[in-house]
DNA sequence: AACTACGTTACAAACGTTTTCATGCAGAAT
DNA sequence: ATTCTGCATGAAAACGTTTGTAACGTAGTT
């Protein structure tokens, strides 16, 4: 058909106006006649017109595109097939599609610090989201005017010039001891990389539940272990067989928690008979699992769909009135249903 | 600092030469003497310069992004959080990512018949990776000269214009089978959605056991279900409960197997005493769940990065030697380690 | 009748690169 | 001295949009 490539210049000359007008037509501008933008969308559908998204971005300064940095730490044994991540992905994908917006998903490279800039400062996204401060909340500090472009997932911390979103970690921790606590159990073991500010603070919590319970707890019960299951299982057989006595399991992310479960029943222990296990996330595998796994829900899907929401609610100027945000936060119980 | 926005003319004017010299230095040309290149490239690494991708993409006439397309079919129940497309997406952005192109991730909304194509229509992207043919293998026949982008995840059938990557869908189901058959086991029970192509091609290697096995087997041992777990569940159970007499049973996919896996639970059957169950597709889940789950290795991460590189390899012009490729395919056996 | 106002369209200048082509200037060859 | 070869750089035209401003005709006002 059409040897000339298909361009708003072309559609031009087959609506016989300017181009600009048929610029205005097709976005719905009242500046062109409501018969003459008829006959130029007619146009553009039967010919299957479709804007090009380059030009107009460079001419909008603006790509209607999020970018969403997930950060592998290279030593971490983590990957991007990591449960949480990937929910989190998908979260954030489904909404950023609902606002009309694209999504660029990065996975930086290791030596490539100011990775997350990148997709800013060449234009390829108008905003970042980040997941988990983990170990870069300093260069995160030092993005300067970028951050007006930047909402982060991960835990509050004093007072970060960039908007935080996610679950109250304190609270978290909180509930994952109350709930143990409550049930009985005494020697609490506190499993996670107590390294990373989110899950410091669910230490803290924790061990506020602790105090509230009138419970004594020390550090030698806190054993410390990178977010990332292929070394946790062999790791945790070994603290569970050589180390301190416990009889109840808090872990900072499910993934942890399911490996946890894993490695106890390898040593003979039954879950949750001989030991309660409480994670963290409430990952879609946390509820599949037999049994269900209780755990700290973060609420992943409402957290991306809120991250989307600030951004852009940022980009558009209208500053964020609260630079922190938080999600609902719920212990999902053990249904216990496939017992 | 500097008020002026900081592009590639500001550069030049820094570097006292013509803005063109810049653009070649910055590339790496062999046009610029060797030492120019090394005073702008100096002068662009202290002020932090970054070219604009979004001129680049429209001049260069393409945009180093490919597109992944992830097909929610509205009525089944299947969400973004679905592990295996999650798993798929990180094992593509990752690969991606090693060549130095960026992904966007795309769920087509409802009606957008055509938004697989939107992506390259518009530029955004310069290739496209689909995955699962499912009901749209009729639209993919549609492509014309857009199918020289795109790299489908699916099933082969006879010959499509598009290129294919996927397991071997008639030996995964053939494998299932026979692991099935040679454990003695005699009633299997097939579930999935045997509509979709891939699915179809799982009953056909299925079938083909047990012709081998000399056993036969009828369409009443076929339960029709959807990929999505939500429902499956209390499908599952109703069949179970009154449906065919069964001893053990193929799931199409690991989510619908862990599904079974609790519906049989909550009917007082034990896995694996009383049924044997095998799923498909090797998700994290599948290993993580107690015991592991046995099940068909699709290599998702293998096949992520083979989709990368045939999409690459088409557009670069050196047409794809095969238009068909499989990954490996293995059992992988519950380890039983965690029973 | 001239002037203003308005609705509609056309013109043209951006947006920040890349790349073809022309130009300058050195030194080598005549 | 003059022409030639080759290297290094500059000038300028794209790439396909969007958008401020000017121009046009028509109708309403004085």
């Amino acid at each position: 058909m059409s040897k000339s490539k298909l361009t708003m210049a072309e559609l031009a000359r087959l609506a016989s106006v300017d181009i600009s007008t048929v610029s205005r037509a097709l976005n719905d501008s009242p500046l062109v006649k409501e018969e003459t933008k008829k006959h130029i969308l007619s146009i553009a559908a039967e010919t299957g017109y479709a804007v090009n998204a380059r030009a107009r971005s460079l001419r909008r300064q603006s790509s209607e595109t999020i970018g969403l940095v997930i950060p592998i730490r290279p030593g971490s044994g983590q990957t991007m097939s990591d449960p949480f991540y990937l929910e989190m992905v998908g979260a954030v994908s489904q909404a950023a599609s609902e606002r009309g917006y694209d999504l660029i998903v990065s996975v930086p490279r290791e030596k490539e610090f100011i990775a997350e800039q990148r997709l800013l400062q060449t234009g390829r996204a108008d905003g970042l989201i980040l997941i988990g401060q983990a170990d870069r909340s300093d260069r995160l500090e030092t993005l300067g005017a970028l951050a007006q472009k930047v909402v982060v997932w991960g835990g509050r911390s004093g007072e970060a010039p960039y908007t935080i979103v996610g679950s109250d970690n304190i609270e978290g921790g909180r509930l994952a001891a109350d709930h143990l606590l409550s049930g009985g159990r005494r020697k609490l073991l506190f499993i996670g990389p107590a390294r990373l500010p989110e899950v410091k603070l669910r230490l803290e919590g924790f061990r506020k539940a602790h105090i509230a319970h009138a419970v004594d707890w020390s550090e030698d019960r806190l054993v410390e272990i990178e977010f990332g299951a292929e070394t946790a299982f062999d790791e945790l057989l070994e603290v569970f067989r050589s180390g301190p006595e416990f009889d109840a399991v808090f872990a900072a992310s499910d993934v942890l928690a399911l490996a946890a479960i894993m490695a106890l029943r390898s040593c003979g222990k039954n879950v949750p008979e001989d030991i309660h296990v409480v994670g963290y996330d409430n990952i879609g595998q946390a509820a599949m699992s037999t049994p269900s796994l209780t755990t700290i829900d973060q609420s992943i899907a409402e957290g991306g769909k809120i991250m989307v929401e600030k951004l852009l609610e940022k980009l558009s100027g209208h500053e964020a009135a609260s630079a922190l945000t938080s999600t609902r936060l719920i212990v999902r119980e053990s249904t216990g249903r496939a017992d």
